[in-house]
DNA sequence: TAGGAATATTCTTTTACAGGAATATATAGT
DNA sequence: ACTATATATTCCTGTAAAAGAATATTCCTA
């Protein structure tokens, strides 16, 4: 997970995962079309490669670079446990407010009594 | 997108980020927690909010903080289009290798021919 | 086996950014 | 007004990591 995200975290790193997604690539292609020098897109791709998002086919000269499904579904279970985010009628910050009020109550309560 | 993901890149920025999934906290106590000094808790805080993770609320001398749903569903939307990964039958890979060697055939028959 | 194409690696330089320390600001209570 | 508590900000420094440049490696073809 951590991983993961810190691999996405670079830009252009985020922008080859991207045209990974429409489907394999070999490294030339990728800094064509993305207008970055071979050799810092194979430091990227050797970066997202320890993170497990990519694999790397061999096909004469070429290295076909593609996506693997493991991070992004161990990301997607992640994301599932914010999802009472948007899914909870209501806040939780509603109910740390009273909480806090009412134990602001207490404090007073105490003092005088 | 792309600052959801570099905010979260940061480990301590993310452990926040998971510390606060369990409900609101003023900046003290997630210093507490994690074993951060209040200063560097202050910043990181600061940079959520800019990615607008977080939101602050007012309570005495307290702020405190608490996740904002809209950059996780952002992320959520975003992951989608990725689903195709874990959930198609066949691999993209083996559709590229295919027409890989299909092209390659071609060339060679032009040549003799 | 020489040469060319595709990619990887290494080394250096540059830069962004996290942490530390000190200080500033805000709020409440007395 | 003064003090204490909670948080924010500023300045400095160190460091990790990205880019640049040059070179090495790998593989195919003639």
């Amino acid at each position: 997970m951590s991983l993961t995200i810190m691999a996405l975290a670079e830009p252009n790193r985020l922008h080859i995962v991207e045209l990974l997604r429409d489907g394999p690539r070999p490294v030339g292609e990728i800094a064509d079309k993305l207008r970055l020098r071979q050799p810092q897109v194979s430091k990227h791709l050797h970066v997202l490669s320890k993170a497990g998002l990519v694999e790397k086919h061999q096909s004469a000269q070429q290295r076909i670079y593609n996506l693997r499904p493991k991070p992004f579904l161990e990301l997607e279970n992640w994301l599932e446990s914010y999802r009472y985010l948007w899914e909870e009628r209501f806040d939780r910050l509603d109910e740390y407010l009273v909480k806090l009020q009412k134990d602001e109550t207490k404090k007073k309560g105490k003092k005088h009594g």
